[in-house]
DNA sequence: TTGTAAGCGTTATCAA
DNA sequence: TTGATAACGCTTACAA
């Protein structure tokens, strides 16, 4: 079934109906209704190929699906794709999946979706410093939105992120208003804009509560195996931490298993919410990822189809999640 | 950059160009020849939009991303969706995202993507008895394949499942090998294909085994305090296992929260080895959900490019995972 | 306000 | 073996 089959059915021309989808002001009402009559008797719809060789957009946004990681932190993206999908369909567009083992062959699959199937858009996620993904898109003036901010540039282009500075403060001054003093941190090696920001987050609770972080902090790569050694290392020092805030759920299960099998009743918060701290009852920081998807797509639809085209920027408040370990 | 420059670059017509790409054997190989050097020389890349619209193929594969149930089984999706996308790179196919609240919503969504985008083929995640989303499709004659058994009818389309019976069974069977004479079993209510197919491996290898699986059981809805309620009636028994399989790593680890607590050393093994179990140190059975994502993909082209298109069912064997409780 | 004509980039048909 | 022509379904420009 064609256009040309809905303007038989409602006796007009095939321009008429194309009019009525695209250009309803400029067709009478009369006329108009007795097209969509037609159009929703017949169940007709648009065939996206053939509109997207007359104007050159294809209604679709690519992610790209990581490889999973360690399994723990990997589970943000299922949540997020999600919310992408959705309120990419209540926008029109569709998602399409891609992926690529490193930057150097995710910047050539670019290549192949925008001249093969002439996307409109790219939700990119984990951006880091001077990225180069962004630079390649940022040059051919394709639009695109990231999830994570350009910490070298914060205007440089529309981004969503969520505050992760916010998130580990609010979780120190929830644990130096239940009394804590030494409140520590585990966190990744300086250098990433997410780690520091989430350092940075600890760092000023801290300071405005009048207390001393000095001393009070490990920097270590990801891992369970990694908190609890960083863990061990923090108790092992002079004056140790009374309670702890992880960039990570891997970093803060890791060191909870090192407090338990101390004996030790130092309360430890987590980063990110996964599936494992609410099975095993960590505290954690939860991004919400539903949203931060939406705001994607609202930013991406707003670059494609928005009157103004200027990038914009959102940042988003995680919430602390608070539990009691089983 | 089209086809014709292709062709005024490598002094031949575009259909000779078309030719080379579609059906190399019809060109001559020093034409042949000079028209790829073209191609490669000029990056040249068919667009998607016009091949579809002359073949009415699109080479896109969809697939629904569910809303996170529960997080922790939740994140099985999140690998089988990267080996399907890479996999359908691999053959020239590229993956749709869609969403839908419901299976009414999820088949008004299939005539939308079926309509609008042409969409070559679906690939259908958790099947149940009688599914309406195969009977749709199958109907219409669309191409798909599921991943889970349709349980009512064996061989009714092409579909690739992990034998569960396999995984319990051989979980089952190591625990009787370490010396438990009385393996329990967690798992769902009766009625579900995949939970019946799950405690049916546990009973089958008990019987292999001469030992009696009755009083052994129990039946509960999936999550962790079900699971946690279920190990304390089953312990509460006159006769108590000494050793518990279970239907989901959601109920094994609940499970293991109620032995801890009551100091008993019972083993638990778990199924579909997400990271929550991996993070606790839970022993489980493991899908191999990026084998299962490419055999979904094979299938389908097959489907779709293959000479012979008669459904075919591919069964894996799960793995099961050890590990030591931390 | 409605209709006609052209063209987007590709492939199938058929003639050279 | 190669090339000209038409057609896929739609939208834009323009004419009626």
């Amino acid at each position: 079934m064609t256009i040309a089959t809905v303007a038989r059915h409602a006796q007009v021309s095939r321009q008429t109906v194309s009019n009525v989808i695209n250009a309803p002001q400029l067709v009478r009402p009369e006329t108009r209704q007795r097209v969509q009559d037609a159009i929703v008797a017949l169940g007709y719809r648009a065939n996206q190929a053939a509109r997207q060789m007359r104007t050159g957009r294809s209604r679709l946004i690519a992610v790209r699906i990581e490889p999973t990681r360690d399994g723990i932190n990997g589970t943000v993206l299922d949540r997020f794709l999600h919310g992408l999908t959705e309120t990419a369909e209540a926008s029109g567009y569709r998602v399409m999946l891609y992926t690529a083992p490193d930057v150097d062959r995710e910047i050539a699959a670019y290549g192949d979706l925008l001249s093969a199937y002439e996307l409109d858009g790219f939700v990119i996620t984990g951006t880091d410093h001077g990225d180069p993904r962004t630079a390649w898109l940022a040059e051919r003036e394709i639009p695109f939105v990231t999830f994570g901010r350009p910490w070298d540039h914060p205007h440089a282009h529309s981004w969503v992120d969520v505050d992760g500075a916010a998130g580990t403060a609010e979780a120190t001054a929830h644990l130096v208003t239940a009394g804590h003093h030494r409140t520590g941190f585990i966190g990744w090696p300086a250098g990433s804009g997410v780690g520091d920001d989430r350092r940075a987050g600890w760092r000023r609770a801290l300071l405005d509560a009048g207390m001393d972080p000095d001393g009070l902090d490990v920097q270590t790569e990801d891992g369970i195996a990694e908190g609890a050694r960083a863990a061990r290392e923090l108790l092992g020092r002079p004056v140790p931490p009374s309670a702890l805030v992880c960039a990570s759920d891997s970093l803060a299960l890791g060191a909870l298993q090192t407090l338990r099998s101390a004996g030790t009743a130092v309360p430890v918060i987590g980063f990110d919410d996964t599936p494992v701290a609410a099975a095993v009852g960590l505290s954690s920081v939860s991004q919400p990822l539903g949203d931060a998807a939406a705001r994607c797509v609202d930013l991406l639809t707003d670059l494609l189809d928005g009157p103004h085209r200027d990038p914009r920027q959102v940042l988003l408040r995680p919430a602390l999640v608070l539990r009691h370990p089983a």
